[in-house]
Parts: C-alpha cells; structure tokens; sequence
RNA sequence: UGGGGCGUCGCCAAGUGGUUAAGGCACCGGACUUUGGAUCCGGCAUUCGGAGGUUCGAAUCCUCCCGCCCCAGCCA
C-alpha cells in the first residue's frame, strides 16, 4: 500500500538511485526487505523504514521481504515476532509468503563461512573476547594481527567444524575475517564473523552452539535473496566496505547497500534500550501505552495508519541527522481524522446548566452533522432537555477580553441547539461556580435565529439525563523538552519526562449516541479534539477515551497573547 | 592526531553552473464560519556553515577552514 504519488512529495536520493537503475537495466525489478531484529517493539522510526522499502517495492513494481535478523538468540523472542508482524499489518503492507529469517540460512551461512576459510579469508582464533580487544588497536593507532592469524587452513577448518559441534566452550574461540588490522576502519580490523553461544533460539532451538554475527548475516541474507537495494541506516555506513567484501569474497550476488538518516522526533526518544527502561521502570504502562512512540501505543492512542504512511512520505528521505518537529506527526492526524473522524458532543468538565424556561420534563430531539467535511456522514439525533453540561471553561464569571463564550448576561448558541443566555450562577461554599442559570429562546432552535441576531460564540453541551459517563485521558508529549537526549550534568533522560503527560479525567459526559462505539473507533469531540476509544481499558458501562490530539486553539493562543 | 558521513528559513526538505532559492510544518496577518475546528487568501531565506578562488554567471566547481554525527560488542 502507498499512497498516490504526491506531487508535493519530491523525488529523494533513494528513489533517483533505483530509477538510474531501472534505467540503465542494472535491474529489471527491484526486491527490498524490512529486516527488523526480533528483540523489541515497532516503533515510529521504524515505520519510516517500513514505508520506504515496501514504499519503494510498490512504488518500481517491485518486492519487499520481511525477514527477521534473527542471529542474537540471547535477546530475541517469538514475542517480538508476533508483535512486529501486527504491527507491519496494520501500517497496511503485506509481504505476502515473503516472511524469511536469518536463522533460515543458518546452514547456508555455515558453507559460506567454510568457503572463505578455504580461501584464506577467515580463521579461528583463540584469543579472548578481552585479548581480541587489546589487540583491535584504537581509532588512531593500528590493531596488531592475532598470533592464531596464520595459523594452516586445515587447522582452521577443523577447529570451525569442532566449535559448531560443540568442542569448545562458549566465547573460548571465534571464526574471523583476514582484511586488515591496520585499516583505518575498524570493522575492517579482522572482524569477528561466528560466534560460540549456548542459548535457546526462538526458532531453532538447540540445533546451533555457534551463531553468525550481523556482518556474516546480513549481507548474505540480502544476497540469498537477491535484494537489488538493501536500505539501512547511517550507523551502517562503516559496514559497507565489509559487507562489500564478504559478498565478494563469498563469490554471491551482491545487493547494493544504502544508508539513510534515522528519524528522530522531537518530545520523544526512539532508543530501544530507553523505550524498555521506561516500561521496565514502570514510567509508562507498557510498550502500548499511548504516551509511547511504538506502533502498538499510538495506535491505541488513536494515530491512524494512514497519517502514519502520509508523516513518513512527508518527511522525505535523506542522509543528513534531522529531528522532525513532533508537531508535523499532529498535523497529519489531524489531517487524516478531520476527513474520517465522526463529531459528536463530549463535556470533559462538566458544568451544570438549568434551562429555566425550558418546560420540565420536555425531551427534544436535534438534529446534528455527523461530519461536515463529509456529507456521506450523515446525521444523528441528539436530546435536548431542561437540565444540560457543558464544559467549566465555556464559562466565565468575569470574562476577559475577546472571550466569546457563556458569562453572566451573554447569549451563545448550544451547537444544533439553542440560543441561550446566562442569567444567574450558583457557587458552593468554596466559591465556585456549580450551576448555571439560563434561559433559552426557543425560536432559535437548531442554533440560528430568524430575526438575523447573531452571536459569536458557540458551544457544545449534553443533556443531563441522557448523557453517559466516561473516563477521557489526555495525552501530551512524553518528555518536557524537545531533545531528551540532551542532559546536563548527572541527570539522566527521565529527568525530562513530562509530569503532565497523561490526565485522566472521570465523571466527563458523552452524548449518547456514544453507546455505539467500539474500541478503536475515533471521533472528534466537537471543539476538544481527536479521541479513541480505548482498547483495553474501555467496556461499554465504562467508556475510556484517548485524546489522539487536540483540535488547533486559536483561543489559546489570544490568552497566551494577552498573558504576556 | 585514524576512518566514514553530514551542514540550504525556527523544524523537515527540494535544488546537481543561468529558476524570482520548490514544498510541507510552525509562525504572523486577513476572509469565511452553527466547531475560536476545517477551508481560503496573503506574508515569511537578496541568501545556501565560513573565507578565498574559477566563471560572463556558483547553493551547485576548486582550495582551505569551522561545526555536528557515527565507529574501538564474541549487539544489530
């Protein structure tokens, strides 16, 4: 799935490289692959890696594979597999019979490895993790050669036999490249291909005690696969001489690869290792919390695919370290869901108001827009009665400037209802406001009145005794500060979350029309915002809302004005 | 002091020797409005990290300088 090319959208450096190549018959069809490590959640700087290479695959006609880079067992699960295939699912992109892993061609891996000992391009060593340390030299002094560097094929060949049957102790031995211990690029150091590790893998199980390592799985993964354009990110670049190498010395087909810039986003972090101390820390309530920038949490919190796809088309492609502005990702939302998102009526604060004219015991019926960007919505039926809410801060006792909502002696308009003016207010004997008195005119029902009076503000409501009670939770970014990354001192990135992140509010009035809803389903509480209904936590006696997003505040923005 | 990258508006990002230096977000005006939403109009880089140079002409080519990121896992 891709969204139609968008005009807007230039060409980036990726898409020029593959035309060039359809172009010059380099390649008939382009074949990427997502290749995610089976050891954590999706989240959002995953999905642009996601949107690129089934983006590109579609966008040429060509394929894209998933394929689990699954040579870790230590760190990976079926967990994480199950999660990541819902994920990808659900960001709307199939593979197809395209599901692969790394751990597929752990045989295949084995021959290559033997194949470049034969050549002499690979020996076992039988240094130290430490010794092979002091040995790799530093970032300005050359590395010095293992004394086992030289030692006979035969040997070599033997000795990878006995690790991968099980001879030899874990870490005791390791398979090595033969490249350059002098190389200014250190993972041209000899760098180490196999591994000995006794550990349970989640899909092969006890079959293997030696495990490749990414350089001697990835590449050649690619290449089993026949990738044309195997796309990573920056921190890679220093591999592709080896990656490279390997492919070439291996004698297979050589994939080309290409790096790009990651995405970070601002008021967040994309670190895994940060995501799961969050989680593990009991800072968030899990990888799905909505305050998190995992797939599984903002599709709780109610990001839609779609905006998803568009913020990832959006953002372009590029080599140069960039943090988009989180308040991008909202524009898209909001985009997607004005379209999508039905309107319906929510009061978060409720505040009481008597309509005193409003004959006792009359229930009306209103009509009400379901969307007015989309006709095809159509419309619903809302109760109108004596004994209404609305929201705390639609009223004001004494009203600032430009404020154009409910305050002692104002006439609004009740959104599809009617006219209504404040007459008097009740306060409790902590001083505040608990009721408001009102009359309404009842010639304006529906909201517009026949003498062409007008007013300025209009303001959504519930009925009292037909409204339903709801939980809504409002999200804010999870961090205070653009870059959490940056600490000063001794402090440490969760020193930056933002306290006010998530506020629950209970006791906040729906229409009742709201019964209907399902978990997942999104609406706009007309004026408020975006919100969905909460998929774990929501039953239909006890709704739970999501804020996704707030509605653009003009409003607040003249308050903040006149603040200073 | 090694190697690999990157520097164009507050944030992304086009641009590949001749364009008035795209576009989006944000921001600022204004119109419209039964959501202070949406929509619509308008504004928003004499300048491309800096300094030299080549050229009739440079963000694009050359030289030097500056800044930022990545690499010393038997992680990926």
């Amino acid at each position: 799935m891709n969204e139609p090319n968008d005009s807007s959208t230039p060409k980036h450096f990726i898409q020029a490289i593959i035309e060039e190549d359809l172009a010059s018959g380099k390649h008939e069809r382009i074949v990427t692959r997502f290749p995610p490590e089976p050891n954590g959640y999706l989240h959002i700087g995953h999905a642009k890696s996601i949107c690129l290479n089934f983006g590109m695959a579609a966008q040429y006609g060509g394929t894209c594979n998933l394929r689990f880079d699954d040579t870790n067992p230590i760190k990976e699960e079926q967990e994480y597999v199950d999660s990541i295939k819902e994920d990808i699912r659900w960001l709307g992109f199939d593979w197809e019979d395209r599901e692969f892993y790394a751990s597929d061609y752990f045989e295949t891996l084995y021959e290559y490895a033997v194949r470049l000992i034969e050549k002499g391009k690979a020996y076992v060593d039988d240094l130290s993790a430490d010794e092979i340390r002091e040995h790799r030299g530093t970032l300005t002094e050359p590395g010095r050669e293992s004394p086992y560097r030289d030692r006979p094929v035969e040997e070599s060949l033997d000795l990878f036999r006995r690790m991968r049957a099980g001879e030899f102790a874990d870490g005791s031995r390791v398979l090595r490249a033969k490249i350059d211990m002098a190389s200014g690029n250190l993972n041209l150091r000899d760098p180490v291909l196999y591994r000995i590790l006794r550990a349970h893998h989640h899909r092969t199980g006890d079959d293997w005690c030696i495990y490749p390592m990414y350089d001697m799985a990835h590449g050649q993964s690619d290449s089993i696969e026949r990738i044309t354009h195997s796309l990573c990110t920056l921190e890679f670049e220093d591999h592709r001489p080896l990656y490279d190498w390997l492919v070439e010395e291996i004698g297979i087909y050589p994939p080309r690869q290409i790096e790009f810039a990651r995405l970070n986003l601002s008021h967040t972090i994309m670190s895994k290792r940060k995501l799961l101390e969050l989680v593990n820390d009991g800072l968030v309530d899990g990888w799905d919390d909505p305050r998190m920038p995992t797939l599984s949490g903002m599709r709780r919190r109610g990001f839609t695919a779609r905006s998803i796809r568009r913020f990832c088309d959006g953002i372009s492609v590029a080599k140069a370290n960039s943090t988009v502005d989180i308040q991008l990702l909202e524009h898209y939302v909001r985009e997607d869901l004005n379209k999508i998102a039905p309107r319906v009526m929510g009061v978060l604060r409720p505040l009481r108001v008597v309509i005193e004219n409003y004959p006792e015991g009359q229930v009306e019926e209103l009509d009400a827009i379901n969307n007015p960007e989309n006709p095809d919505a159509g419309s619903r039926k809302v109760p109108f009665s004596r004994v209404l809410y609305v929201d705390r801060n639609d009223f004001h006792e004494d009203p600032p400037k430009k404020y154009f909502r409910l305050a002692p002696g104002r006439e609004v308009r009740l959104r599809y209802g009617y006219f209504i003016t404040c007459v008097d207010f009740v306060k409790n004997d902590a001083g505040e406001v608990v009721e408001l008195r009102c009359t309404y005119d009842p010639e304006t029902r529906g909201g517009s009145a026949p003498d062409g009076r007008r007013v300025r503000g209009t303001i959504h409501w519930v009925s009292a005794e037909h409204a339903l009670a709801a939980e809504v939770r409002l999200y804010d970014h999870l961090f205070s500060v653009a870059d959490p990354g940056v600490v000063e001192g001794g402090a440490d990135f969760k020193s930056h979350l933002n306290p006010d992140s998530r506020t629950v509010l209970a006791g906040c009035r729906v229409e009742p029309s709201l019964a209907e809803a399902r978990a997942g389903d999104c609406v706009q509480f007309e004026r408020v915002g975006y919100f969905c209904v909460d998929s774990k936590d929501s039953t239909p006696q006890d709704p739970v809302f999501n804020r996704v997003v707030s509605l653009r505040d003009t409003w607040a923005k003249i308050q903040k004005k006149q603040a200073g």
